[in-house]
DNA sequence: TGCTTGACTTAGACAATGTCTATCGTAGGA
DNA sequence: TCCTACGATAGACATTGTCTAAGTCAAGCA
């Protein structure tokens, strides 16, 4: 994580407590979380923390390629810090868990000029619907 | 599009003149639409039709497996009635422009069991992003 | 070390989307 | 035609995210 801190840094980021917290918080063991939850946990490290900071904070990280945003559902986004090893999601249709996945294959070469409709095309979200062991069990 | 209202009456709906109006909106031309746009074009044919009732028959039409949800960003659900030919899209980063496209090979064929983690996958969304014409061009 | 400055943070209002509830209306069967 | 359960309605409410104006502070510099 202090590489993390210290590549931010090196692109001018002032380092602020807020900013430690929400990096620490994405680095813990926990991923995918919303904003929301993100906060909470920033919380309980720096109880003045606010709202807006932790979305501006989420926001920069994203748009420096550091972190990643997932929109599996409609509820939230979430935070994926997995940005450096490119993957899909494969979600639980009733409790909502997160993994990330490796399927073979690249479905950007799958998808043929003719239905690009004269559109550049530059990604590719896939995202695997199912529910987890867990909830089948239930 | 009477089609739609026949199938729909077959499986106990009660047709009504505001399912009817949401149910013609949905036949037009304007594929992608989100819930709040066809609550504008269904006010137009019927004045009184609430925002809830929308949103309720929506729903119903989707549970029904009659039209699909598309989340391509975290604006708003769209709903898209080409439910019966199972399609991907491809959406423009700029503007939002939603097409339907259908790439070759089968994404759930690409994920190994080794990557399901004992999930039940049942289905995968994919999501191509871009640059549109128009948007490249302006 | 002690200023200065502009980037950062804050609280809270606001906006967009969607859900819920209590009440009223009506489609369709008897 | 009348009844009744299902559907529609208005509007409050919830969730998620954005914006603003004012205060605060990290980091560079003397």
């Amino acid at each position: 994580m202090s590489d993390l801190l210290e590549r931010l840094r090196g692109r001018g980021w002032r380092l602020t407590a807020q900013r430690r917290v929400v990096a620490e918080v994405l680095d813990g063991d926990h991923v995918h979380l919303t904003a929301d939850e993100v906060h909470a946990r920033a919380v309980t490290k720096l109880p003045e923390i606010s709202r807006a900071t932790v979305y501006n904070t989420l926001g920069e990280l994203v748009s420096l390629g550091e972190v990643l945003e997932v929109s599996t559902d409609r509820r939230a986004k979430r935070y994926d810090p997995n940005a450096h090893r490119p993957h899909h999601h494969l979600v639980c249709a009733q409790c909502g868990a997160i993994r990330d996945v490796h399927p073979a294959g690249d479905p950007l070469s799958d998808l043929p000029d003719s239905e690009r409709f004269g559109f550049t095309v530059s990604g590719v979200e896939v995202t695997y619907r199912g529910v987890c062991p867990h909830c089948a069990a239930a």
